[in-house]
DNA sequence: CAGTGGTCTAGACCACAGC
DNA sequence: CTGTGGTCTAGACCACTGG
């Protein structure tokens, strides 16, 4: 049977469709690896043409939530973040080729009263508990980057239950795992500092590159809130505007 | 009548327009600012369906060549990397607004022989000549960028004709009415310097952010390099991923 | 008002994946 | 072979622009 989508004036109909299909996502009735009905199927179930679904399709697969495959079917896509720390910095390998460095959690805490700026940003009370971690990136036995991570504890306590040598190289498909929360977009903010010291990287009142991190969820809240440092030495970053 | 394009096979139709299209924009047959034929005119021209026309023009509104104005038409744009450079930087006045600084050309001379690495880049023998350029970016008396900047001369002999005070605040638009040169796209890449010394910028052995520019026409060729440098305390990048 | 791009339809046929 | 997404058609009607 047709699903019954609000027709209310100037909305149009794939901007709707869009949204549902989103919204079916967010609440994981398609699961992430999974594809998601046909086109077709969609378009009967929707009374659309499949040129419509397309167009919702297509809005969901430039804004990274959606793959297509030819032959294969529409899927769910994990967003892959790995890379977009790293891209700010040279990393190569001894033999000169580019590697991503392995991931580990040095240590996790629940903080009882949390950060009150960063609840500001998750939306909390000034003083809710949060959960600490710290971080770090290596490779061939250098730490590159230094990150410390803060997170709500409201949504995230599954994690302190978690031995730390138990997170695997990426968080975000663990967050999706343990914790049910899909991380969308990010946004990064890189800045310089003159003189930083870190136990981690190793460095004592050196140059350093400061990137702040805010994670968002489907619905654009904030769940994740992160700042990484590496050496200004390594710095390095490309980018083409057409 | 219509125009004949070429149905080998695996050439997408859209693909075919798309290149023709482009190919007229190079030759300068549509100018910059100007309308080009409207979809119904060049479905009927190149003989095929309106959403064909629409998915060809798409591809080149999404490469930053055409603009769509509902109810006016599409437009040849002028790419506008004006705000790139300054992307990386905080730039506020003295209101604390976000304003775009101004640029100076300092000095424009002929080079009898080139640098042979950036002749490389253009495809010119190693020793053919090059103009040089050496350019500033003021705001509220202050220089916050300093550039230097290599043209291939057999392409921007004009240039050389101009007086210093007559190039504008903006140098690409420049270049398409004097030298009919349309750069397209441009690639960066950052790096951090740990002392730099530049008269203009008033910085002796500071950090420094380091910016090499290459920039290319529709043919996909370099016709412009340039290093671009700022204090490592003004360095401010902000960007988000979907 | 006429002309533009924006949305949408109801199909057709093709290329590819996988059984 | 069936089912998927990819391309393409030949229209329709809407929303917006400008004379």
């Amino acid at each position: 049977m047709p699903t019954v989508i609000n027709l209310s004036p100037k909305r149009l109909r794939y901007e709707q469709i869009r949204h549902e299909i989103q919204q079916r996502l967010a609440q994981g009735i398609w699961q992430v690896g999974e594809p998601i009905p046909s086109e077709h199927i969609l378009a009967e179930e929707f009374a659309v043409s499949i040129g419509t679904i397309r167009k919702a399709i297509e809005l969901l697969v430039s804004g990274g939530l959606l793959v297509k495959i030819q032959g294969k079917g529409t899927f769910v896509r994990q967003p892959d973040f790995s890379a977009s720390l790293c891209r700010f910095f040279r990393h190569r390998n001894k033999n000169g080729e580019i590697q991503l460095p392995t991931g580990k959690v040095e240590c996790i805490q629940r903080l009882e009263h949390g950060i009150a700026e960063i609840n500001q940003l998750f939306g909390n009370a000034h003083d809710a508990a949060q959960i600490y971690m710290e971080r770090t990136r290596t490779l061939d036995g250098t730490v590159l980057v230094s990150e410390k991570i803060w997170l709500p504890e409201n949504r995230f306590a599954a994690l302190l239950n978690v031995d730390k040598a138990d997170f695997g190289n990426l968080l975000y498909p663990f967050y999706l795992e343990r914790c049910a929360c899909l991380i969308v977009s990010v946004k990064e903010q890189l800045t310089f500092m003159p003189a930083l010291s870190d136990a981690y990287l190793q460095i004592n009142q050196e140059a350093a590159i400061k990137i702040c991190r805010w994670a968002y969820d489907l619905s654009g809240a904030i769940v994740e809130y992160r700042e990484s440092f590496g050496r200004a030495s390594d710095f390095c970053y490309e980018t083409i505007i057409a």
